[in-house]
DNA sequence: CCTTGGAATTGGTCTGACATCTTAGCATTT
DNA sequence: AAATGCTAAGATGTCAGACCAATTCCAAGG
């Protein structure tokens, strides 16, 4: 039985469910409704802390949360900034893989590209509308005019497939391929930067841009998995 | 203010020397070190603390940037427990996704496993070898009976999958295609669950497993596919 | 105008204390 | 002997205060 005890207010602090999840959910609410972009700063700790009414240490916990989720950066002495926008709604997946050998790591990530790739331009040849189409088009283009002056065309090769990835009208694909390139750079952004690789992945990526014009999406499958043997085989030369 | 930063650059500096690098290394260490299994106790914050020799907030900032990344859990009052061994050579790559109405996740999810899965099938149906052969099968027969006797199959569709996933011989499509499925279980989970979905799917998971013990990569392609295509009917019958 | 120094700000860490929850062990009762 | 109830130890959760280190800002001085 329960008397109403009166050494215990009513209503309790709301210790109810974690404390913790509270704070992050209020942290990633307070992102959406002040409008920060990527960059911006976030208050201080000590100004937090008295905003949501909790410690520090409450603080820095779910600041070390969205750290550890690639949301927020914090640098020393100058405070905490935002690397990507959340809010309440924003669905976090982290994905923990366990790696092997260096060349098992690049030929596994590969196949999974290989699907998530392919995919994302059969998806692309068929929902991009025209201005989609041109968007593609100028990336192309300045990615041919860069590996004709300069032989590489690293930043403009990655520039051309997010424009892809964008005209699937879906920016799951968007997200998992920039942080699989991101977590991989170390990997897998080496081959890239040969000019071999520029050079005879060259034709592939107009006859890509053709038929995502066409809306052919069995064609630019076929494209993407030519780009992608090219890949492949550097990733097997450079670790013989 | 300051002037807006142009862009990030795809790789910034690290922070010279980061104790909290050190402390998850150290930690990551060792769980590596000591054996530890999914589902063991670490041991406690002060242990840890004198261990490490850190402080004990240090400690606390450490397993929360593991918590986020979902590899441990901690239950007040009893301890922090190992979800998924990690190591050093563990790589996380955390996804935020922002989601938008429900039926719209659910179609843009759909998407990238059309992609993912129907790659997955078709290098099981390249590399498999008979062992991994004879564990579909034994999986695919369970799931039958299950169906036959009960109506549904939840868990035994989902352990046919794994057969699968696992015959590519690469862990990424499994660990990348479960943490999927664990992410978005709340929104995908449910048409599953009809027994609807068992019944229509039903036939299409015998023709992938033909299609993958004769090596048949296309096929098993549109296997998959197909079985895809019933999901998708159900997430539009669902949210309409 | 530019440089330079110091003060203010901010994140990083440690210590200590208390609250709350879980668990295991002991004592009691049945 | 088995089931039950209670207490105490141990664990995480939280707060507070202090200090360190790095950065930033601004005013004094060149």
């Amino acid at each position: 039985m329960k008397a109403p005890s009166s050494d215990r207010p009513i209503i309790r602090p709301l210790p109810a469910i974690d404390r913790a999840r509270q704070v992050t959910d209020a942290l990633a609410d307070y992102v959406q409704s002040a409008r920060l972009k990527a960059g911006d700063r976030l208050p201080a700790e000590r100004e937090l802390m008295s905003a949501l009414m909790v410690g520090r240490s409450t603080i820095r916990e779910a600041i070390r949360h969205f750290q550890a989720l690639g949301v927020i950066e914090t640098r020393k002495g100058s405070g905490t900034y935002l690397l990507k926008p959340v809010s309440k709604a924003t669905i976090h997946m982290p994905l923990s893989l366990d790696t092997g050998h260096l060349r098992d790591v690049l030929l596994q990530t590969l196949e999974v590209r290989r699907g998530i790739e392919c995919e994302a331009c059969m998806v692309a040849a068929r929902k991009r509308t025209d201005k989609d189409l041109i968007l593609i088009e100028q990336n192309l283009d300045a990615m041919e005019r860069v590996h004709i002056s300069k032989g590489t065309s690293g930043p403009e090769d990655l520039a051309f497939h997010l424009a892809i990835y964008d005209a699937t009208h879906n920016p799951l694909f968007r997200q998992l391929l920039e942080q699989m390139r991101e977590t991989f750079w170390q990997f897998w952004e080496h081959p890239f930067e040969r000019e071999d690789f520029a050079r005879r992945s060259f034709p592939f990526h107009r006859t890509l841009y053709n038929a995502i014009a066409a809306r052919n999406a069995e064609a630019a499958r076929e494209e993407t998995l030519k780009i992608l043997e090219v890949v492949e085989e550097d990733i097997k030369e450079m670790s013989k």
